[in-house]
DNA sequence: TTCAGGCATTGATTCAGGTCAACTCTGCCC
DNA sequence: GGGCAGAGTTGACCTGAATCAATGCCTGAA
């Protein structure tokens, strides 16, 4: 069983090796990585060079593979499954600071120590560089960096919404705002939201505890807003209703 | 008297001339921005050319010169002066999600609305540029987008802090850490912290209200924490204790 | 099948911080 | 000086979410 309080890589990192499907921009290196993915910035000759410097590295569910306040060595591109990446207090309370899903970077740090801690939430493969190799992958690929700041920018744009919310919210729109925002992640019409991360989570996510985060749901559902299903998925069931509480209009 | 509910630019915007003083990669533009500015990245033939895009604009206190899902049209970088960026619900409840000093960049929205709205806190100058010419800048100065991006992710930690703070810390933590990280912000060894913000914005920066803000400086006060003086200024006397408070060890 | 351990739900109670209200202090205009 | 408005402080009380506690519900191991 994989110990969460240590911090190492699982599985078996190795070279990538380009094949034909790989060359396409909508694939990334090894992995089939959808548009947001790095690839998306990069051309056939990049990849080929960036495929030089990258490990991929499979990370198992409940496994830390970033420790926070770690020496900053390597960058990431998650080319499957999902992370969460959180900050802590000495006393062991956890903020959960955002889930980062395929295709998105990690380690952009400007100090040489990370941030924030990464685990993984199910089975993660990803795309290793050490830093070093990717500061001159930024200077020969002026796209790359692009791409970077299109990112960060995305990001910084989901903080300050997610302050808002840890700021001012009741724990009812903050659920309701959560409920919303997985949703539009996951891209699913029909309105079911998968939920891969525990109450636990979501409350370190939400500012909140698990028995709230419980509640709270619970009262959605009573209200008929939500349908709670098994295995980690809640269908949406009154969109606008939720979406008039998330906004916190009430 | 400034009316905080519109949105407009104050006083005389006008063409950048360039003096000598002004080649200097220390200074920004027309108006002796330190390192952090834009300028920091550029050789003069840059800041030629950007002198050529850039309008300065004097912003007073109080006026909001960005709007909350306004279009965003303009792209900011501070040369003088504090302003705050904050978000709001339809009810008025709001979170400020950041103060941005001398050399923050603004409006580096993906987005083609502005995410956050912009208020000066004293009078402040500013060098705008629209985002179309700002986009052009970016092919041609590489060195332009390196700095954004440093800038970037800097406030992604600012961030990622903010919501440790705002999720997990109680009220005591919250003013000690605020006070810790002005103290940062003014580089100042004799323990004096400037606070040019009014009780009302230090509560919506710290998600609390302005009754707890001011409770909760006195009992720091009481504690011999800190000293109050007159005019929007605390004196930090026991930093070990402040810091131990802050970072939640208690 | 049973048992153990983790996760989730629900109820009872407590408390940190919010709300409401009174008051002071300061600068400012007349 | 007097009066006024906005900012700040302090007290009394209330409430939303935390805490404490009990129970249910899976899943995997013996």
């Amino acid at each position: 069983m994989p110990d969460p309080t240590t911090c190492q890589f699982e599985g078996r990192p190795r070279r990538i090796v380009l094949t034909g499907a790989h060359r396409s921009p909508e694939y990334c290196l090894t992995c089939g990585v959808r548009s947001r993915s790095v690839c998306s910035a990069l051309d056939d000759g990049d990849i080929a060079r960036l495929a030089e410097t990258a490990v991929e590295t499979l990370v198992l569910p409940g496994r830390c593979f970033i420790e926070e306040g770690g020496p900053a060595t390597d960058f990431f591109n998650i080319t499957s499954g999902t992370v969460k990446l959180f900050k802590a207090l000495p006393d062991g309370r956890r903020q959960i600071t955002g889930f980062a899903g395929t295709g998105h970077f990690l380690g952009l740090a400007v100090s040489d120590h990370y941030a924030f801690g990464a685990e993984a939430l199910d089975t993660v493969r990803l795309c290793r560089f050490s830093r070093a190799r990717m500061r001159h992958l930024l200077d020969d690929f002026p796209r790359m960096e692009r791409r970077l700041l299109e990112e960060a920018s995305n990001e910084l744009v989901a903080a300050q919404n997610q302050m808002l919310l840890l700021g001012r919210k009741t724990a009812r729109e903050r659920v309701a705002s959560f409920l919303l925002d997985r949703m539009q992640d996951a891209l699913d019409p029909t309105g079911i939201v998968p939920l891969p991360m525990t109450r636990a989570d979501i409350a370190d996510y939400l500012g909140l505890t698990i028995e709230t985060v419980s509640r709270t749901l619970s009262w959605l559902r009573r209200e008929g807003m939500i349908a709670i299903g098994k295995g980690h998925a809640i269908r949406i069931a009154a969109m606008a209703r939720l979406e008039t509480l998330a906004s916190g209009d009430s």
